[in-house]
DNA sequence: GTTTATTTTGTATGCGCTTACATTTATTTA
DNA sequence: TAAATAAATGTAAGCGCATACAAAATAAAC
């Protein structure tokens, strides 16, 4: 039964098929028009076809009507590898990025995507795991790939990145960091001033006792640069934070509740614990949570992204607002003018914001139980 | 003085530049090597070297050699448009994603572009924001540019962007669902299915009054068949929910929140409440904690998608976990086994697990407070 | 040492578009 | 209205590679 129903399925598709491909014989199967098929159709030359996609005003309007007629009539699209290839331009961006696996990244390449799309340019995107090696082999197939333009996350990539894109003549922008003194493009904040406000603020609350609970310095400028801030922050009060005061681990939730366990069960434990992330700190409340510590009467918490999570944890996370959308839409314009010819501002900041909320509060009086 | 000052130095560069071009002939200023400088200088033809590129297996060992080493001479890349005009072979793929901003995309994406780079492609994506209008307009440019296949997230798409995908011939497949009767590709779980499984715990656990927290399930085939699989599963048992025990809200934890809060807020409040992903469940567990009503011991909560916080919130959250990565790693393996000619299996499912966890337990015996 | 079969390499064409330049057409000026 | 100028269109030459086919070099068979 069930096999006679598929065949006549089958039987009336393939009808159906015919019937179409019989009526419609504009198009012979499998094979999509050509400007040359275009121009023919519209009683032009292919040069006038190419100026109706590429520069409209340049054809009076009656002509340029024409073609639009026949690009339609023949469903016409046209060859990105063959106008690449005579235009020397791909519309194409790259993008390496970290991870997708935490959301940092999520709002800004989200914001970065849409723009790039607006200008009719493509992302190509790759993930290099946080490890500069696989970002310079990534970068070196985005070239390849004749990527227009590049985005990289943070200032420290392999040097000779700078070369393959200097020999080439690709633009590229740094993003999700920014410093003053660097001689790259970059679009972002400064994480090492914005890493100093919530030590400040949490040593005028009276806190003296601290921990630190950070991503994986090495090879990250942004971690290294929170974390840098964090210690001089705390220095500029006098306080200097013993070895293992300060946990490096991988950045997620777990990592973070580990980190926090174990700082909590030092003999000295800590008032404040510092993250350099809201995941480690997501972690870290977590970890208070279900092992009955209270947020901030006993510790105070802070982290640093702001993500969507933190204002909903309870306690409510302070923490350090980043404009990721802004940043993203930023840095894609930046590379937009420079593809355009202009010589838009090389180095951009965004401002951040310090948002105080529930996980942060005046230091304990005594030590924990 | 300033302006002696650059013109010094811009003679300096004048000199320096000279200076580059007459020592190393060999290249000239911003023209990269072609395959006929290779050639050139291996002594061998352009053939050759496309060979030695392409099927290197077919060049003797000797020639094959010299054409390396005068590649890696020369610094010579192959121009991708070149290659993709003259082979018709982009080696880009294409994916449309509904939106970052939430994690059940991550890992999923981050191992299928993996996948892709071990093959050698590369992948090039864009963003819906969950509207099918703008997925097709994406999808038509992601064919503009000539990917070689597409992925495309869930089953219910604009049926045009099948008639653009068959015209040219490209393959393509449907990921973060799966349906037998499908005549197209799908690499997914049945979220019908699956979502069934939470109800039936829950009323084996003596639920009987239950709400139901989802996503938007206007054009979104996922959010659909969940929310269809909850319901019937609820009907098997006798259990027909009311028109206001069904919320459906936008995708983020504030709003999964504020259906929480109007839910227990009812004369009825529900003993269960069954979220169609986990981060509205995690807004509901979280309004939970704040306004002081205890999980699961006065409302059980379940969600879907084992994301990486459920397991650390307290309590952990009870879900259904789902293999993203391996998800993500097959649909890939999909379209690589396509594009080198095979036929692999055009459905393809991965198992779902449930996990019970702390959020669900047995229903109160009195109305809530 | 031939002849034949096989592997390796070269020749030359074209993929589908953009664009410099030449030519035609429309517009302005005198 | 003719001449001079400007705008619109056409012509044709590549862009840098892959590949069908032809030619040459090598290996196998006799």
């Amino acid at each position: 039964m069930v096999f006679f129903c598929m065949r006549l399925h089958f039987y009336l598709c393939t009808i159906h098929h015919d019937f179409k491909t019989t009526t419609t014989i504009v198009n012979p199967p499998n094979k999509p028009a050509t400007q040359g098929d275009v121009a023919k159709a519209a009683g032009v030359s292919t040069a006038t076809v190419s100026r109706v996609i590429n520069q409209p005003e340049s054809v009076r309007i009656g002509v340029r009507q024409r073609v639009q007629e026949a690009i339609a009539e023949l469903q016409y699209v046209a060859d990105a590898a063959a106008r690449a290839l005579a235009s020397k331009r791909s519309r194409c961006i790259g993008a390496v990025i970290p991870t997708f696996a935490n959301a940092i990244f999520a709002d800004g390449i989200e914001a970065f995507e849409a723009t790039l799309n607006q200008a009719g340019l493509s992302l190509m995107l790759t993930i290099s795991g946080y490890n500069l090696d696989n970002e310079l082999s990534q970068v070196r197939t985005l070239i390849e790939r004749g990527v227009d333009a590049l985005m990289l996350v943070g200032l420290n990539h392999d040097p000779s990145i700078y070369l393959l894109l200097q020999q080439r003549n690709i633009p590229y922008v740094h993003t999700w960091a920014f410093r003053n003194d660097t001689p790259h493009p970059c679009v972002g904040f400064d994480n090492y001033a914005a890493a100093k406000q919530l030590p400040l603020h949490l040593t005028s609350l009276g806190h003296r006792e601290f921990a630190i609970v950070s991503g994986i310095s090495k090879g990250n400028d942004r971690v290294y640069d929170r974390l840098q801030g964090i210690q001089d922050a705390l220095s500029t009060q006098g306080i200097v934070l013993a070895r293992n005061a300060i946990i490096e681990c991988v950045y997620n939730i777990e990592a973070g509740r580990m980190a926090c366990r174990q700082l909590l069960q030092s003999p000295t434990p800590p008032t404040a614990i510092l993250c350099s992330n809201d995941v480690l700190a997501t972690g870290a409340l977590l970890e208070c949570q279900s092992s009955g510590i209270e947020v901030p009467t006993q510790v105070s918490i802070a982290g640093f992204d702001d993500l969507a999570l933190s204002a909903n944890l309870t306690p409510s996370l302070s923490t350090i607002h980043i404009p990721f959308k802004l940043m993203g839409h930023k840095a894609a314009q930046y590379l937009i003018d420079r593809l355009s010819g202009a010589t838009p501002q090389p180095q951009q900041q965004v401002e951040v914001e310090l948002r105080l909320r529930n996980s942060t509060g005046i230091p304990r009086l005594s030590t924990l139980a």
